[in-house]
DNA sequence: GGAAGACTTTAGAAAGTCGTCAAGTCATCA
DNA sequence: TGATGACTTGACGACTTTCTAAAGTCTTCC
């Protein structure tokens, strides 16, 4: 309990949270947390991922304090610590929408100049 | 060209967008490029690694899309492919700063609640 | 008290990531 | 043309993450 903390850098600390949020079954974990508290029970059939390893995502993302956790008789309820974490899964979705239109974009202009098919200049596609 | 790729579900789509960025050179990388395009000498002492690893990061952000390159003359200019991935390194440094007053907050009343303290309750008997 | 339910923790193999070094490509300069 | 500068790629050991299965806590109910 000693607070001889070293200051870690703020480039590393947000390598952290993004790390922490780097797993498909974590994502979905707090959309569903999105609607309020839920207990593990009710986790499981939404991420459909057996108990044991739930709870291993589950601790993962409580170590990190982006949920909490208390007990109410035998189960254990999770709720999210900060709302915030959504507008980071929602900036996360419009930068994935952007790319993906942009892609597409780039996708019929190449079916376009594809038109009169016959030399393939240089596909920029990476290895 | 017909691939018939599998649509991705969104949640791992997204893990993977936070697993890019979840690593501080790469983050420290795209604070440097916010300021415009760079060329990789330029980045070099910014983010204080080796021309071949910082290669490596960058060719991460690349084939993620989230920047990309072009060359001049002998060196290679780097710049993000869509400024919305900055709106995501904001609001994470929000999440981490509410997290991190929260915290302040919960040791400060810690403390006061310890200001009467001197022996300690219950030493926990080794199991 | 003992069984059952609801989670969590531990253990360990498989797969992935990180950082270093050597080798490779490509453009420019002498 | 050959050398140099500016990157990129490949290979490899060290380390971490992910996932399965088994064992370990707590609570509640009989």
């Amino acid at each position: 309990m000693e607070g001889k903390q070293i200051p870690r850098p703020i480039y590393q600390v947000r390598a952290e949270l993004f790390r922490t949020l780097a797993h498909p079954a974590r994502i979905q974990i707090l959309e569903l947390l999105r609607d309020g508290e839920h207990s593990v029970a009710q986790l499981i059939p939404g991420v459909g991922l057996e108990p044991s390893h739930l709870s291993q995502h589950l601790g993962t993302l409580r170590r990190a304090n982006i949920i909490q956790s208390r007990k109410k008789g035998s189960s254990v309820l999770y709720k999210v610590s900060d709302s915030r974490v959504f507008d980071l899964l929602e900036v996360a979705k419009d930068v994935i929408a952007a790319s993906l239109s942009e892609a597409r974009d780039i996708l019929t202009q190449l079916e376009h100049s594809h038109m009169a098919e016959a030399s393939p200049a240089s596909p920029p596609t990476e290895p």
